[in-house]
DNA sequence: GATAGTAATGAGAATCTTGTTCATCGAGCG
DNA sequence: CGCTCGATGAACAAGATTCTCATTACTATC
């Protein structure tokens, strides 16, 4: 769809990267492995790489299209980038990632990296719990 | 030297095990990989295992004798537990790690994760900057 | 202090994730 | 339409961590 963001960046508009977009916009989970990308891509009958699918998703990070996160243990995490920052809560068990962002905490973070005499560029803050969703495997006694 | 920690968490008090803690205790930096440990190793004369030293502190951590922290890319860092927990600030330039401790970003946390419905059980911060250490090789302009 | 039983170790191979190489392909431009 | 250079795919490579399995060494017991 959006091909102006890829020309914007300064990169080709070539079918894999098209494909990678619509699949982080359409995403419900809104935050995906390149792996799981990569499978996507495959069940919808296109031949692409998984070396393609992790150098455009370098790419997009480098043009500011998408952020890379590690939400926890060994595999990256692709989201979209939609505007604002945010940070993330992960459930212990079944996986499902939230989204906040808090104010407070970013002022406090200010602070304090000033207090140790740096100058702050960028934070990672994961918070990991026991969700009480109905759908997750083993919620906590309520 | 303090064999009882080993006792206590229930493992076999053993050279490798003894060793690889007084390097964790001794250590100025405080957060150490488990390759920049093995080294150490070496030079003490230690003939032990790169895979022994990744077993150990997967089990000190399991026994809560460290933590493993994920403060940059691609290595794990390793760091005794020494009673309070603490996040992190990571200089981009020099790698220097300097911990703090914040109760607002504490409560925070739990307030937002009950605002979720979740029941949070840790969390990760770290903040990325400049520090403004003399030995850091780009200071930012004054 | 010697002994048996079991857990720990070392060496190397294996795994998992991510990046690189290089020959081929295709997007963008005239 | 054809050129040029960046993009791709396949295979390979690299780095970090874990696993396998034969050997060793704690620890409890005598
Ligand atoms: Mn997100
Ligand atoms: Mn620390
Ligand atoms: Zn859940
Ligand atoms: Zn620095």
């Amino acid at each position: 769809m959006e091909t102006s963001n890829l020309k914007k960046a300064g990169l080709k508009v070539t079918l894999p990267r098209m494909k990678i977009l619509e699949i982080l916009e359409q995403s419900e989970t809104r935050h995906l492995t390149a792996e799981a990308i990569y499978r996507e891509l495959l069940d919808s009958g296109e031949e692409i790489g998984l070396a393609t699918v992790y150098r455009v998703l370098t790419q997009f990070e480098a043009a500011g299209l998408v952020c890379r996160l590690h939400l926890e243990g060994n595999q990256a995490v692709f989201e979209l980038e939609r505007g604002g920052h945010h940070d993330h809560i992960v459930c212990n068990q079944c996986g499902r990632v939230e989204e906040f962002y808090d104010e407070t905490i970013e002022q406090r973070q200010q602070r304090i990296a000033a207090d140790h005499g740096f100058s702050i560029r960028d934070h990672a803050l994961v918070l990991y719990g026991d969700c009480s969703d109905e759908s997750c495997p083993r919620r906590p006694a309520s």
